[in-house]
Parts: structure tokens; C-alpha cells; sequence
DNA sequence: CTATGGCCCTGGTTGC
DNA sequence: TGCAACCAGGGCCATA
């Protein structure tokens, strides 16, 4: 599932294909990927308009449009579970699932979405929607300090806050198993019974597990993300727990164990990540 | 404030 | 073998 790494990966390379092209056409072939504007509108909003800058925000991919070079809105694209994002020559045929296809002033830019989760979204501003989202986990706000403060300030158990995208913000499932085990912090812990040292150690391990997560071009284990290239990421062969349930845990031997926390396969090692006392809180 | 459960979706897997 | 039920999951919303 895209969760920031593989948003990094799909932004680094969508970008040199698509800075400085111009829209020539929009085809929305699934309307609600578009969101609350209808295709016409869609259309209207960005048809003429070039795409003068691409980033990234959370899991956001965003393309700042310009109409005689003054700034004209946005389109924020969101990949969700299945959503992908690629550049072909005019003739190439994305498949049946394509949502939302832009004609550039060189190739195609296709939003294929198997499940239509995904969204490819216009705007005029980013802030609209960015307003909600919490701190960037690869950027300067994110710190040890701000972590020690925020999780005593909260009462909430570690996996379903740190989903939260209101407060860190491009977390998904996969990764926080992973920083959680490499932590040794029990997903049921209660935030504000996280001693310091270990909400310390917490910011070094998201970040580290994010990082080497980019450095592999994401996560691949099934059929649907890939790179803008067509290529599948590597970091799925260092998961320490995710999807490795009843497997042994690669630094202890003890075998991962697989829970539901907040409607969410959670996997986490029981001599690594010890369980909090009474429910989740006394430790 | 925090937790829970439904919804949106499809394709792959499981169960009978 | 066939087919229905079930599951995965990010974000959002209503409800407790």
C-alpha cells in the first residue's frame, strides 16, 4: 500500500517526465477519482495549465499548476491503496483500470486505480486540505522533543496514533509495525506511558525506517504497487514483522504474532515489543 | 478525548 | 470444480 516511501519514490520519478509539461486534454473515466468536482469542471481547471513544480506531502503527490506563469490551483493525487501514477507515449494502453488520464504536451499521464480509492483531485489551493495533516515525519518538526511532549499529551494507544494523520503525517500500516518492532514498543502502549528514552528512540526509528524504505523505492509484496517505472520496490525483503506472522522475528527467533488493533493486521513480536499491563497502560 | 464500526471498492483467497 | 463469503486497507464520518 503507498504510505510515504512509495509516494517519495513515485514523485522522484514522475518528476523530470512531467515539470514543465502542459495539459493538453483530461479524460476522467471513473468521475468520483476526480472528487467533488464534476469532470467537466475537472477539466476546466486544468486543461491549458502547465505543471510548473511536483512534491510531495504526507502521502500527497502535488502538482502546482501555472497559467502565464501566476499560479493556478493544484492537483493533489492520493494513492491510497491501489492507485498508481505513470507517464507513457500517447499509444500505450494503461488497462481497464485507468481513472483519470491527462494528455501532456509530451506523453500521457495515467491515475490507474484498481480499487477506486484513490483520488486525482483539484484545488486552488493545497491548504485546504493540508490544514488537518500533523508534522512531516521526514521533515525539521519532527523531533524528539515534540514527540516526548505530544505523546504525554495524548492518552492513546501507540498503533492507531500514530495512523493518525493529524498527527504524524504519512505513516500508513506497514510502517509503523515496522518502527514500532524496531522500537521494541507494543502497539496497545498507551502514549503518555511511553518513557522518554523510548519516545526518543521512536523518532530515530520512523525516520530510519522511512528513509531506508525511499532508499529501496518503497514496499512491493503483491500486485499492485509499483514505480512510475513499472518496477517493484525492495524494502519488503527487510520487513521485520509486517506480513510475517507466525515466522520467527528476525532478532529474537520468538514467532511474530498478528492481532487486529483498529481494524488493522498489526504484527508485532512478544519478546521484543513486550505487552503493557492492564490494558495498555501500567508498565 | 478516545474508541468503534461502517463505508467506499475490487481481486485474490478461503471454505464448503 | 464452482461459487459464495470473506478479507485487505486509508481516510472520513457518525455514533458511543
Amino acid at each position: 500500500m503507498p504510505e510515504l516511501p512509495e509516494v517519495e519514490t513515485t514523485v522522484q520519478l514522475l518528476r523530470p517526465r512531467v515539470v514543465g509539461r502542459r495539459v493538453k486534454d483530461a479524460e476522467v473515466l471513473w468521475p468520483r477519482s476526480v472528487g467533488a468536482l464534476d469532470p467537466d469542471a475537472f477539466r476546466q481547471a486544468v486543461v491549458g495549465a502547465r505543471i510548473a513544480r511536483l512534491w510531495r506531502r504526507a502521502k500527497y503527490i502535488v502538482f502546482d499548476l501555472e497559467r502565464r506563469g501566476r499560479s493556478a490551483g493544484v492537483v493533489l493525487c492520493h494513492l491510497r491503496m491501489t492507485g498508481r501514477l505513470m507517464v507513457e507515449a500517447a499509444r500505450h494502453d494503461t488497462g481497464p483500470h485507468t481513472r483519470v488520464r491527462l494528455q501532456l504536451d509530451r506523453g500521457v499521464l495515467s491515475f490507474v486505480d484498481v480499487r477506486k480509492f484513490g483520488r486525482f483531485t483539484f484545488h486552488a489551493s493545497p491548504d485546504d486540505v493540508f490544514v488537518k495533516l500533523g508534522v512531516e515525519p521526514l521533515g525539521d518538526g519532527f523531533t524528539k522533543g515534540w514527540m516526548r511532549r505530544e505523546l504525554r499529551a495524548r492518552r492513546r494507544m501507540l498503533k492507531p496514533l500514530l495512523l493518525d494523520q493529524s498527527f504524524v503525517a504519512g505513516l500508513g500500516n506497514i510502517y509503523v509495525d515496522e518502527a514500532l518492532h524496531r522500537t521494541g514498543l507494543h502497539p496497545l502502549r498507551r502514549s503518555d506511558r511511553v518513557p522518554p528514552a523510548a519516545a526518543d528512540r521512536l523518532v530515530d526509528e520512523i525516520r530510519a525506517t522511512l528513509e531506508e524504505a525511499v532508499e529501496r523505492e518503497g514496499s512491493s509484496f503483491d500486485a499492485f504497487y509499483r514505480t512510475p517505472e513499472g518496477q517493484p520496490g525492495s524494502y519488503q525483503h527487510q520487513f521485520r514483522v509486517y506480513g510475517r506472522d507466525g515466522k520467527p522475528c528476525r532478532t529474537c527467533g520468538r514467532v511474530v504474532r498478528k492481532i487486529v488493533v483498529a481494524q488493522r493486521g498489526t504484527h508485532y513480536c512478544t519478546r521484543c515489543q513486550p505487552a503493557p499491563r492492564g490494558r495498555g497502560s501500567a508498565g
